[in-house]
DNA sequence: CGTCGCGTTGACAACCATTCTCACCTTAGT
DNA sequence: ACTAAGGTGAGAATGGTTGTCAACGCGACG
């Protein structure tokens, strides 16, 4: 049974505001940010909790750190994230999909599971970066 | 300047006998296993080292390990691991590079890196699942 | 409403990959 | 060989993430 507790509903609603990919940690100062007190563990427990059912997207960022994102399709879908202010869209892919099938079915590999992720500087920061 | 060392060379050699993805700590026992005395920082370094010159790809396991893997091919590619025997296809994907490209210029951004990797069972070991 | 069972929590320790420190060692150029 | 500068290793430090466990609080049921 999930019960919903003042602390997930807490982690939720600072995920709900946010549109970027957040870290577990970054998390955990914006709920403390907003006057709420929950602990690290917690925030770490309820992402595991939320990616396992599928509400959360996580990917990892070059450094090796999860980063969690609520996204508006729940299908199977990549990103493309601006490295400067962190900025995301949400890309369907079916060209990724079929290329991932194809080439595991020529390699003889089953059971294809694929990551595609795309990084860039996107136009409002491109432009920052001029003046 | 870089400088070839006993133990650069032992990283070195223990990594070209390798055809899958490492962790540093699995090369450190491999090197160590081979009666050498290498220090776990000296692999870090000398991967690191290595990444930068090209000379070795890295990717993150879903555990966000780095791994390394010294490639046939030293131009930008992609690859599908056997999540169960570790083996590595390379495969080099020029629909993948224009849909990172195409997609990109689409949203406005510029300067686009992408990962893309794939994983699955290859053959060998989807007969030994059956047996 | 009150009770009770069990999922949940939080403070903190434990883990583990990776990096840093720094005194000592080795390579490479002469 | 001589020496400067890069390289090394043992261990400590870092930092993200997970485990521990007693205390807590949802919510089902009466």
């Amino acid at each position: 049974m999930q019960r919903m507790t003042r602390q997930r509903a807490a982690v939720v609603e600072v995920l709900a505001d946010s549109e970027e990919f957040r870290t577990a940690q970054e998390l955990h100062d914006m709920v403390r940010g907003q006057g709420h007190s929950v602990g690290l563990a917690t925030v770490y427990r309820t992402m595991q909790a939320m990616v396992s059912a599928g509400e959360v997207d996580v990917l990892r960022n070059a450094e090796g750190e999860a980063m969690y994102r609520r996204c508006e399709r729940t299908e199977h879908h990549h990103h493309l994230l601006c490295r400067d202010c962190g900025r995301t869209e949400e890309i369907d892919a079916a060209l990724v999909e079929q290329w991932a099938e194809s080439v595991g079915r020529a390699h003889r590999f089953s059971n294809i599971e694929h990551t595609a992720e795309l990084f860039g500087t996107c136009a409002d920061c491109a432009a920052d970066e001029d003046s």
